[in-house]
RNA sequence: GCCCCCUUCGUCUAGUGGCCCAGGACACCGGAUUCUCAGUCCGGGAACAGGGGUUCGACUCCCCUAGGGGGUACCA
């Protein structure tokens, strides 16, 4: 996802276009079920493809295995330029060349004992019932040399180099020859992907001079390391990851408002290591945009912001930091943070509404009044929610007076311990009954008075009306909160709570 | 085994020979504000993997070692 950021971001700034190609050669798994998410992901975050699948243009296919017949054109200019052989060996022959190779202690290098160079000795080997493989024949001597636009110039020995296999006996090709060809029909210049083809390249190059090709730039980008640890970040390993505490956190964050809505997780798609799940969980695209920039690339030593604009005015290939960067969930979430907080309460509203909506506490016509009341509650929880979905933190203004749960610790806590706290609870209420307005600075001042009056402290009364109106010992402001209750349901839920202490359950 | 790559605070990073007894951000630890939580403000601890060179001077250049990663496929 990252890489494809990236390789976005740089078209945009070269003014160029940014294609997307499947590389499904010899690929027996539900490609469709796979590609879906992936596509998906990349039209949350922002990322359109200027050519590719579902958009179509003039370098149509866009998916590797329809464009077969091209690579087989391709392995034949090949095989008659004299830069690929046809290869009779067995499998097991070339692995014992390997394994003697091994025991020997050097780098494999194939004798190339079965290669048929013409037809009378392809003819031969056939008669032999051998089936034929194309390899290409490397150099055996000289250095590959190229510049990598992230890594600087590179060079590597030939003979450290295989002859790699372009085409499998039954006809079909292998990704590298396919790339190749691909990249050069569809008029890439510029290859962004990971560090894992660095070593690919040479051979790649291989391809492309002999076909008589103008190769594109590269730039191989490094990869994304999992928490706490150097290895590759993997969607695999996701039980793995969940005994790192950072990661744990996230993800448990995410799944409390999935369930929240109900939702049956689709397991394979609720992963952090996936763009899905901060969809699913309502994270901001433009932040994780930004997290996802930073992962790897640096402006200077102070800059940290970055919208789109931003990105594509300031973006550079050389400034990418070649060592690994470590999936970072905190940092993750800080950015996110920031991005909430920058946002109106407006904006704010609208991004939670289908939240509630989805939960089943808000059905479909929204009035105004509706949106009044929960502006006001996303006014008082100001900066408390850190993604859309936090809203759902928020339950107990949406559940009806008499059904609100409350917490044991924080009912036990503030209402059942403090000696007198019923009876003051219900002098409370009384002088609540009384209040004209239900403006948060009004009430604030009638409990201001009421303390004074009673020769309490403030502490003595404020957590047990916030327990007895919201169920819960952390919250909002309570003046907002009773605010956004108003009246009615303030007193019906001090009632309630002043029954529930006075007949205490068995 | 062989080939290639990487290595600055816990994490992301700035740093291209003197501006660095190393700067920022996140996290962490104090303290302040206070009705809880979130936030905000102020302060704090925290790193150049190790060893050799080169140089008047190395985080920066060279070599070695260690650690990590990738490749070594009729996978992509």
């Amino acid at each position: 996802m990252r890489t494809a950021l990236f390789n976005w971001i740089f078209s945009r700034q070269q003014g160029g276009q940014f294609l997307l190609r499947i590389d499904d050669t010899d690929q027996q798994r539900n490609l469709q079920d796979a590609l879906q998410p992936i596509l998906d992901g990349f039209r949350w975050l922002g990322i359109d493809w200027d050519e590719g699948p579902e958009v179509g243009g003039p370098h149509a296919p866009y998916f590797q295995s329809q464009r077969k017949d091209r690579h087989c054109q391709a392995v034949q200019r090949l095989l008659d330029a004299g830069a690929a052989y046809r290869d009779f060996a067995r499998p097991e022959e070339i692995q014992a060349e390997r394994e003697a190779a091994e025991r020997e202690q050097r780098s494999f290098c194939y004798s190339r004992r079965w290669m048929a160079e013409d037809d009378g000795q392809a003819a031969r080997l056939a008669a032999e019932g051998r089936q034929a493989v194309v390899r290409l024949k490397m150099p055996r001597s000289g250095t590959c040399q190229f510049h990598d636009l992230v890594r600087g110039e590179v060079e590597v020995a030939w003979a450290s180099e295989q002859d790699h296999v372009i085409q499998r006996a039954d006809g079909s090709c292998l990704y590298h020859l396919a790339s190749v060809v691909d990249d050069h029909q569809m008029q890439i210049t510029h290859v962004i992907r990971a560090v894992e083809h660095l070593s690919n390249t040479p051979r790649q190059l291989f391809i492309a001079q002999s076909l008589g090709y103008d190769p594109p730039v590269f730039a191989h980008l490094p990869f994304v390391a999992e928490p706490g640890s150097a290895n590759k970040l993997s969607k695999r390993k996701l039980q793995q990851y969940m005994k790192q505490p950072d990661f744990r956190r996230l993800y448990a964050h995410g799944e409390r408002i999935v369930q929240t809505l109900g939702l049956a997780e689709p397991v394979e798609t609720f992963n952090p290591v996936l763009v899905d799940f901060y969809r699913q969980v309502g994270y901001l695209p433009a932040a994780l945009n930004n997290y996802l920039l930073l992962l790897g690339w640096s402006l200077d030593d102070r800059r940290e912001d970055f919208s789109r604009q931003a990105m594509i005015e300031h973006f550079s290939l050389e400034r990418i930091n070649r060592a690994p960067a470590r999936f970072d969930p905190q940092k993750l979430l800080a950015i996110e943070e920031r991005y909430m907080r920058a946002l109106s309460w407006e904006d704010k509203l609208a991004l939670v509404l289908p939240y509630l909506e989805r939960a089943g506490w808000l059905s479909p016509p929204i009035d105004e009044a509706v949106r009044s009341r929960v502006g006001a509650i996303v006014q008082a929880a100001g900066d408390r929610i850190k993604v859309a979905g936090d809203i759902l933190d928020y339950g107990d203004f949406f559940t009806p007076d008499d059904r609100l749960a409350y917490d044991p610790a924080a009912w036990q806590k503030r209402l059942v311990k403090p000696p007198g706290a019923a009876d003051l609870l219900a002098r409370f209420r009384n002088a609540l009954a009384a209040a004209e307005t239900f403006e948060p600075a009004a009430l604030e001042q009638r409990m201001q008075e009421f303390v004074a009056a009673e020769e309490i402290q403030l502490g003595q009364i404020i957590h047990a009306v916030r327990v007895a109106v919201t169920g819960k010992a952390v919250g909002f402001g309570l003046f907002e909160t009773l605010a956004i209750l108003g009246p009615t349901r303030c007193l019906a839920r001090i009632d309630r709570a002043l029954e529930q202490l006075a007949t205490p359950p068995e």
